[in-house]
DNA sequence: GACTGTGAAGCCATTCACAGCT
DNA sequence: AGCTGTGAATGGCTTCACAGTC
């Protein structure tokens, strides 16, 4: 490998793209070429395959690209050719939507464990998932060696959970909290998903139409 | 207004300052200066600065920002000075999850209306709000003159309720199925949110950090 | 002295256009 | 002929650095 300059862009399309490919792949598709799938997903051709030149070359000029070959190469360099763990805490509404989304579980992402520190809600069955005590979550995840961990409970409690987890040793957390967490070592990767900024920008743009 | 090519990533750090500026006018700061502004959301100053320039000019040389002032032009600029209303389709866990969001409520976004196919959870209350039954939407939208529409179905309905939400004269969409709605006409604002996108992001940086 | 507002420079991402294979 | 892979060109966003203002 080259380089680690890759554009975040690029990897969000990545993981588009092989989202795609699944589909294609269930559907008995055998062979693509950057045409198809960039009309598949909404982009133009040569982002396509300017963002596969990144990691290598995956197809046969004059052809295309072999379906089952090239998605098994993007779940590769997307890192999902491992098992990896995630705990959720927050067993809300958001945190049992989240257990149930069957995009994790596709993508071979396992929730291994939910937690909360409503002790109405713990003890509950979500899907395969007892919900256990928040007094908990540090041991578990030490010792069944979590790699993600996802923050579901509301903004006031976002650091704190933080913190749990970054002591506990986790390598990655997801933020759903509607504070942008600040304050976690950058060996730790984060991602803060702000679900208000998107509707924010729709309203955005409905503002804009209308002078 | 002079231009209307804005990087959408300025409306994206927009909406979270104006959210970090609501937080400090609640605890009584009055002034502030885009060096803290950057601090507390974790950009540059001349970034903030440049931000606000595509807007025109809030502040005070050798001051900095009066923090109501400024977090009132931003909620204009972000289109948050009306009331919009919102329905949100599918009462499943992610739909209710939406519907409890402090985020929307505090930002003048209503949710005026739940809905599902499914009969069981017909009736419920969620909040203060009963699900409807799907057949009812198209009318409803119409009627109370819904401005947004919420998607939080499985992917294989994603596209036929957004083919209602459009029908009834939505005027946008932001979709939470993990699919990317391609077939919708360019006057309806549209926002794909991908949760998975965000994990694999994830476990990218992971898998780069390995070797 | 402190801080904003902004043209200009620098940097990064996307698009173009064509050479290289099959 | 058809399609990939890629250097070069373009376009857009961010950072710099300083003039302007209080």
């Amino acid at each position: 490998m080259k380089t680690y300059k890759i554009p975040e862009a690029s990897i969000i399309r990545l993981s588009v793209y092989s989202r795609y490919l699944n589909q294609l792949d269930n559907k008995g598709v055998l062979t693509i070429s950057s045409g198809e799938i960039a009309e598949g997903v909404g982009v133009s051709p040569a982002q396509v395959r300017k963002d596969l030149a990144y990691f290598g070359e995956f197809g046969t000029r004059g052809v295309g690209y072999n379906v089952k070959d090239l998605n098994r190469h993007m779940m590769k360099i997307l890192g999902l050719n491992k098992a990896w763990k995630i705990v959720i805490v927050g067993a809300g509404n958001l945190g049992k939507a989240l257990s149930f989304y069957k995009g994790f579980h596709e993508r071979g992402l396992s929730v291994v464990g939910l937690f909360d520190k409503n002790t109405d809600l713990i003890g509950e069955m979500v899907g395969n998932n007892r919900v256990m005590c928040i007094g908990e979550l540090e041991q578990f995840v030490r010792e069944e060696q979590v790699d993600i961990g996802v923050i579901a409970v509301p903004s006031k409690y976002a650091q704190e959970t933080a913190d749990v987890l970054v002591e506990a040793g986790i390598k990655a957390i997801l933020n759903f909290a509607p504070k942008a967490l600040v304050d976690v070592p950058n060996t730790v990767e984060l991602r803060n998903v702000d679900l208000a900024v998107n509707l924010e920008i729709l309203t955005f743009n409905m503002g804009m139409k209308e002078e």
